[in-house]
DNA sequence: TGCCAATACTTGTATATACATATATTGTTT
DNA sequence: AAACAATATATGTATATACAAGTATTGGCA
């Protein structure tokens, strides 16, 4: 008869140094929050260098997935992680930058349409170098872990 | 012979309306940041009427769960989910509510020690009321689910 | 046609956050 | 003891975010 000894890490109730939760759904949700948040400044640390932050980051990749067709604010902000955030104000930005353009739609005027330029797609790119480097971040887990934690997730909101 | 036919159900594209992920591993990075904006809007919006935020509400129950040993700034920031946000400030706003005292450590001048007030036991006892009620929010998983989920996103952070 | 609701965005304001820098106090070294 | 480093917190500033309220334009319908 063999005795396994096993490691049971408890990293979050390490990481915020509390000693137990009452339930393991209390738990999930303090650990996707950590999570999040861990993820969120490791994003922030290197998309800082290249002057955007991860809203505009994210803002740009949506646009470059439809490009050459332009969006309009509406369709950013239905497809933005934080749907909260204020997609004229973080367009504004973008546009300060000559990283999209902005323009009135003709067929409505109310609608304004936005295309990333050149310059923004060169960024994109330029990000895309170090994105696998980037990735490396968080490779502690297998291709199937990742699908089960996808499955879980979605699981979780459905 | 039986063939099945497999719902995929594709939430998270779904949710941000995007095709498809390269990666499972960068769909993972999103579906988290996802899930913890959608969790902290839910949080937010439960405890609004409260008239904290979820980062006090956080403080508050680290203070709840050292009291009543008074603890310092230093160690509530390190046991804060954003490690990155401003404590002091935090803090000022909890107490200018009457929910902490603040008051210098008399060993060691450079230190506030912070205890949490009745009526921030109160508050925080008031909102566990409805804790259980919040909690349904993610019903979706089952407690061996949860487990996975959990494991899963310490191993990625390991 | 004129009115009203709906749509698509914009702006104001209060609060939060990131990050750099400053202050006060204590520990350490020579 | 004086000088310097380390610790613990505070503050300044620029930017971001949440939410409410505002504007412009369009669509529908009496």
């Amino acid at each position: 008869m063999t005795t396994f000894s096993i490691f049971v890490p408890m990293r979050l109730e390490n990481d915020i140094k509390q000693k137990k939760f009452e339930t393991e759904q209390e738990k999930a949700a303090i650990n996707i929050l950590f999570t999040a948040s861990w993820i969120e400044s490791s994003n922030l640390r290197r998309l800082k260098p290249h002057g955007i932050t991860p809203q505009q980051f994210n803002v740009l990749r949506i646009l470059r997935g439809s490009h050459p067709k332009k969006l309009m604010l509406f369709d950013i902000a239905s497809r933005m992680i934080d749907k909260n955030s204020n997609a004229t104000r973080l367009v504004e930005k973008l546009r300060a930058n000559n990283l999209v353009t902005r323009e009135q739609c003709p067929d409505n005027r109310r609608q304004v349409d936005i295309t990333i330029t050149q310059k923004g797609l060169d960024l994109l790119s330029e990000i895309d170098k170090e994105t696998d480097n980037w990735l490396t971040t968080f490779k502690n887990l297998t291709v199937i872990e990742f699908k089960s934690l996808n499955t879980l997730l979605d699981k979780l909101r459905g």
